[in-house]
DNA sequence: CGGCATCCGAGTCGATACTG
DNA sequence: CAGTATCGACTCGGATGCCG
């Protein structure tokens, strides 16, 4: 990145910039739309839980603090459509479903928990910071 | 979880690795509200502009397509409380405000660019599994 | 067991208007 | 320019009930 300094910031990237990795300023890129899958408020806890391996329906609903059988059924059903998550049925009664982490997913799982990591090995500075800000 | 063949697979992860990375999954962790900033739809954006150096409020509002003025100010704050955002004021008028990352900021601001760029470049990959799955 | 359909409240979001 | 205030639309998310 370029210092804080610099008297002529582009004030718009170039479209080389753009389409390397900036169409996602752009409105109505899809990659808005994946990354609300991954980035969700669930779609973030069911990607590191699978990271573990493979997991049952209810497994993941047990693992997953709070999650409700919607959302998480709702959440599955966008990360599979993404080709992150892929779900294995099994013709039996009781019927058993297994989900586990595509090739992709678990590289983008991978990376989803190490901002995660961050996040918590940091939290005590955060939550210091916001401290600080409400004494002020 | 299950590996075919394990003969003792924990059932739940060991204390010891529940608190190093594990309390994201207990419903009432902050650590899960400072994610959320960070990975809201709007955060994650600003985030990355951020990551090419200092920004006024309006230059924000052109470069990141489709937000509002509400929520740009909204997560802004958001990101302020957390300590990843820090907001300078110049009081002069016409007003005069600017926004750029703190140490902590730049950081996570890595981690989620990383993520982005990975989005974007698998997401041919992402689409034709989509479309696949579309047909079938 | 693993969902899907429906309903409904709460919260979020965006457009507009207004203030410092 | 940089917000805040207000309001309506909309989405999210949970609870319930039913079906494979």
């Amino acid at each position: 990145m370029h210092a804080p300094s610099s008297p002529a910031p582009a004030p718009t990237l170039s479209l080389q910039e753009q389409l390397r990795r900036g169409n996602l300023f752009a409105e109505a890129c899809p990659s808005r739309e994946v990354l609300q899958h991954v980035t969700s408020r669930w779609g973030v806890l069911i990607l590191v839980a699978l990271l573990d391996g493979t997991h049952r329906f209810s497994e993941l609903r047990r693992k997953i603090g709070g999650v409700s059988e919607k959302m998480l059924a709702q959440t599955l059903q966008a990360l599979e459509s993404d080709g992150f998550v892929l779900r294995t049925s099994f013709p039996v009664v009781p019927p058993h479903v297994e989900y586990s982490l595509t090739p992709m997913g678990t590289e983008i799982a991978g990376q989803v928990q190490t901002l995660a990591d961050w996040i918590e090995h940091n939290l005590s500075t955060i939550l210091q910071t916001r401290a600080a800000r409400a004494e002020a």
